[in-house]
DNA sequence: CAGGTTGTTGTAATCGTTTTCATCCTCTGG
DNA sequence: CCAGAGGATGAAAACGATTACAACAACCTG
């Protein structure tokens, strides 16, 4: 592959002026400019971009690191991160956590050897040291959708509580009694914030969450279908069950057609997350939906500006309750 | 951050000692060693993977450029090659090309320009000047589950003739006669592939297909809705629809929904391409599925040996159809 | 016409590694 | 006791770009 020697030597110039024509150096004569261009079209040169990081010091990469990129709502974010982050002129490594604290770290040190301007990261464990090193040795990085306590980094996230309460308003109406949550790990902000408004809703409408109602998975579907089960095992089972995620809602899904229960007749059935396919299950399910789009946007703008030296700030969207069928027939509905 | 140079200042030797160490070359005395290993983790020294690439001309790095990250076959797979391309030891970068050649040429340009060492492409078009360029020049190329015809290079994919065959065959053992479908681009293989192989079995049942019967979309959501309402619209339109993908199948399922019709009693559908909420849809579709994981990691081991100079032969795996129930009911089904 | 500007170009240092070659030391065998 | 082997180390040259600085020409101004 030709380099920029290659180039300089067949428009009878130095590197110096090749590499002021690569980077529109205005002081090059226009005749000189055009002899490189034709060079450079003739050898077919492409910059090398590893080179040009080692020397100035900045490879125009961010790093992702989600938890489940499985997860169609950690996959549209990602989406959302590349597009915007191509709009700035950086490219993206994503890095799959899957929800282990160990991978996480792997992707964070490969990361940072190789040296991207900036880090996007969603927690999977509640510590991280390399995390935090990394953010005290001055790499510049942006929490979106988790985050870790105690740091002093840009937060870009929805804001589920009001949804939550409007969600189990809505339960109560449709008269669920008995309500339970299938919430995230504890290790995790987004696993602790869920069941945390969910118990202070319920509590607003002078209910409480007894223990054996609150079950923690990893987000992941098997753990759903797993505290599913539990909850169905029940002398009393719950009447209705709140998924903390969509992958867990996919698991006590299973889990109750496995039984031959019906959705929301015997159980009923509600997510965070909204995905497009939740318009065709049977029945369709309710969910709380995320500005995920946004949300991955607004997190690229805020590492940039970090990345380039401006100061950014937290943001917080908002998430919004869609009712569909899966707790009860709203009063009203035809079908 | 701590380069080479601090550890050998530190540990009191030349900065090739600390490259041995770092490189594990035998000739370093075990003392030695030790004082290197200590100064490294002193400075919190992590070797900088950019000059290092730079020096050794290669990036441990794979790209990988798919047509839709949303569409959670390609999520799948790419999981799948991060998957096996970690325990290679390399890194992979993911460039999300949407469906258009334009931006998939982008993400393949840098890609090059970053100096990867071996590209993973599932081509978006028929043609790409790029591709073919990087390929003839040396660069290492794996397509996987669409490829470009007229060059030599390892092309790892399912086979879905027989699985539709099977599927035109159920759906004809179910009284469809009016049998169309909404395949993809035929700029794409399997665009082309999935409708000659659907109008190869409808011959088979001596049946044909009508032009009106066939209507080709990009694989994406809002196009398969658009040809279904074509179709919806015929004066004698289909009892059966197969889509080519199930992000096709989710856009006929609104439109067929949108209408108030049924399936499959009105009309019936399928789709290629299986996932888990097929199951829990209304009714569960009938699909074919493809062995997606086994696709990456047997794309991965391929790109691999040919990256580091053994040779790569091209793998055909097959799919199978998975019956539900949106095709009518088989006989003997109680639901 | 001297002296200063301005515009265009080249020389060479630099980024953080790896690696070749040379050097020095120690040990062995005759 | 000396030659030669071999082990451990260092000096310095790459890799392909960017950029500070110097150099030189041409031009303008008084």
């Amino acid at each position: 592959m030709a380099s920029i020697k290659d180039v300089a030597a067949q428009a009878g110039v130095s590197v110096a002026t090749v590499s002021r024509v690569l980077n529109a150096h205005p002081s090059v004569r226009p005749e000189t400019r055009d002899r490189v261009l034709a060079a450079m079209a003739k050898l077919c040169y492409r910059p090398n971009a590893v080179a040009r990081s080692l020397r100035t010091d900045q490879t125009k990469t961010l790093g992702l690191v989600i938890s489940d990129v499985l997860n169609p709502f950690f996959t549209e974010l990602a989406r959302a991160v590349e597009d915007e982050a191509r709009r700035s002129g950086y490219s993206v490594i994503i890095g799959n956590a899957d929800e282990q604290p160990d991978l996480q770290d792997h992707h964070v040190a490969t990361l940072l050897d190789r040296r991207i301007d900036g880090l996007l990261v969603s927690p999977t464990s509640s510590v991280s040291p390399l995390i935090l090193d990394a953010i005290r040795s001055g790499t510049a990085v942006v929490f979106v959708d988790r985050w870790l306590a105690g740091v002093d980094v840009p937060v870009v996230r929805a804001e589920g509580r009001s949804a939550i309460h409007d969600l189990v308003a809505h339960a109560r109406a449709l008269g669920h009694e008995r309500l339970a949550i299938i919430a995230g790990p504890p290790a995790t902000t987004t696993g602790r914030e869920r069941i945390a408004a969910f118990r202070e809703a319920l509590e607003k409408q002078g209910i409480d969450l007894p223990p054996e109602y609150a079950g923690h998975g990893d987000f992941q579907a098997a753990s759903g279908r797993a505290i599913a089960a539990r909850f169905l095992d029940l002398p009393s089972p719950p009447s209705f069950i709140f998924a903390a995620d969509n992958l867990m809602a996919l698991g006590a899904m299973q889990e109750i057609r496995a039984r031959g229960l019906m959705v929301p007749g015997d159980v009923a059935l509600a997510a965070f997350d909204d995905i497009p396919w939740f318009v065709h299950t049977d029945p369709p399910i309710t969910a709380i939906a995320q500005p995920t789009a946004a949300l991955g946007h607004a997190a690229v703008q805020a590492l940039v500006d970090l990345v380039e030296g401006r100061t950014a700030r937290s943001v917080t969207l908002s998430a919004r309750l869609v009712v569909r069928r899966s707790c009860g027939e709203p009063e009203g509905s035809t079908s």
